[in-house]
RNA sequence: GGAGAGGUGGCAGAGCGGUUGAAUGCGGCGGUCUUGAAAACCGUUGAGGGUUUGCGCCCUCCGGGGGUUCGAAUCCCUCCCUCUCCGCCA
């Protein structure tokens, strides 16, 4: 979340955030909350003082009654004090709930080089890697390629759970799992990220300290009769290791990264991406995240896409590097680069990778802090990408690699790991 | 699942219901001493919020929430978590 003194000093800038985002709609709430601080300031002092009476007063009695002398009457005074706090503490807890209705709602302010725009189509590519592979026939897409040749079994994936899950057949299974294998590796042993397995469902506080509740709890999963959130990426629990923490200066980067399953419910995206691997319910992805100094998280982020980037040059996939414009970037988000893959079965590009700073939103709703050298403490900035999406990596190798007699290549990294 | 114990500052560990935001030890920081270092000694060392030009002052926080009381780390209720023993189990 934003700090609320920074809005009420900054209203011109958060309204332009906002209008940048789609979100004038907001613009009322946001004044309205601003208010409401500055009013809950006024009532906080008053009950500070009050406070502070009965305090002294209280220390009095003790001392009178250390004396054996009577204490009713001042008693009395105290017991006054106490209801007049007693409402101003209960208007004091209204505001607090109507000012974080609208705090923990508010999107993150938006890097200066965000191209502005409603949405995905003004995405501003920033470059490209390789090109595009040539065929002598006409490339078929990724969904026949996969039930042909035995990868894929979408039907029984549909009769095991419904729509939008697969299940990954033998040769299609080790292709995934040494995906999985490969990328972490290379992010482990070559990138210098630490691996986890984290809890694959979360709770609340977890959810919120990314940014996923309590906006987005239609896109989540939850599961019934507990307080447990299936995970939408691992940047949730990878990120949230450190809440609630101050961590040392010199401890600082942190790079994590962990395997695990994505579970998405797609809310709001029927009849999107019906065929294939693009957009499931549940999904693999080895995450990418980071904890940075302040001073850093720019040139961090940029370590980050290359990070990604390293493995479809080893796969030698065709990409490109999109900035996200302000209508299409994610609300915990300051400045996001897709990496997006050539899929010439399909004819088109399709994000594989999403790499977003997040700057000192995250470590705010989390509280992530860090101490400086100078003895302040401070908010961490935090960062995550996909490093990468398995199965639209292994969406990419079926469509670029395919054969003329309808079967595909496996690249030259792949190959000891299956 | 059954029985018991416990959650206090970076860590360890005290804390009769009233100058306890919290003893003591370790660690950290500053200083004295030393050619330098160690040891020893002295001092200092939590977070959030409000207010002030500044020194400072005030409020809140001893797992979370609620209650009793003029006053709660200390008493009561409740939830969460940790540990030990027994049972069950991948």
């Amino acid at each position: 979340m934003l700090d609320i003194r920074y809005i009420s000093e900054n209203m011109d800038k958060v309204k332009t955030m906002l209008e940048k985002r789609n979100q004038v709609k907001f613009f009322a709430d946001v004044e309205d909350m601003i208010k409401k601080y500055q009013e809950k300031n006024k009532v906080q002092h008053e009950s500070d003082s009050l406070r502070n009476q009965r305090n002294e007063k209280s220390k009095q009695i003790g001392k009178i009654k250390a004396d054996g002398k009577d204490i009713s009457k001042i008693s009395e005074e105290v017991k006054k004090i106490n209801e007049e706090t007693k409402s101003l503490e209960q208007d004091l807890v209204q505001y607090n709930e109507k000012i974080n209705k609208v705090l923990y709602y508010i999107p993150n302010m938006l890097d200066d080089i965000v191209p502005r725009g409603k949405d995905e189509t003004f995405n501003k590519v920033i470059r490209a890697h390789g090109k595009k592979p040539e065929f002598k026939f006409k490339p078929k897409p990724h969904w026949d390629i996969a039930e042909e040749n035995n990868i894929i079994d979408f039907k029984r994936g549909t009769k095991l759970a419904g729509s939008r899950f697969v299940l990954y057949n033998s040769r299609g299974a080790a292709l995934e799992r040494a995906l999985i294998n490969f990328m972490l590796d290379i992010q482990t042993k070559e990138h210098g990220y630490k691996e986890f397995i984290p809890p694959f469902m979360v709770n609340e506080k977890t959810m919120t300290g990314t940014g996923q509740l309590p906006k987005f709890k239609e896109d989540l999963f939850k599961i019934e009769g507990s307080d447990h959130y299936l995970i939408p990426t691992a940047e949730v629990p990878l990120t949230n290791i450190h809440s609630d923490e101050v961590l040392k200066e010199e401890d600082l980067p942190l790079y994590y990264t962990a395997y695990t399953p994505c579970f998405r419910s797609e809310a709001g995206s029927w009849g999107k991406d019906t065929r294939g691997l693009i957009r499931l319910h549940q999904f693999n992805k080895v995450e990418l995240v980071k904890i940075v100094h302040p001073d850093n998280s720019e040139k961090e982020l940029d370590s980050m896409v290359a990070d990604a980037e390293k493995i479809l040059q080893m796969l030698d996939i065709h990409y490109r590097i999109v900035a996200l414009s302000s209508g299409d970037i994610g609300f915990s988000s300051s400045l996001t680069y897709d990496i997006e893959v050539w899929l010439p079965g399909v004819e088109a590009y399709r994000e594989i990778s999403s790499c977003s700073n997040c700057r000192d939103f995250q470590a705010r709703r989390a509280n992530i802090k860090f101490k400086s050298s100078k003895g302040k403490t401070e908010f961490v900035h935090t960062l995550n990408g996909s490093g990468l999406a398995i199965g639209r990596t292994l969406v990419a190798i079926l469509e670029n690699f395919q054969t003329i007699d309808g079967d595909f290549t496996i690249p030259e990294v792949l190959k000891k790991y299956l």
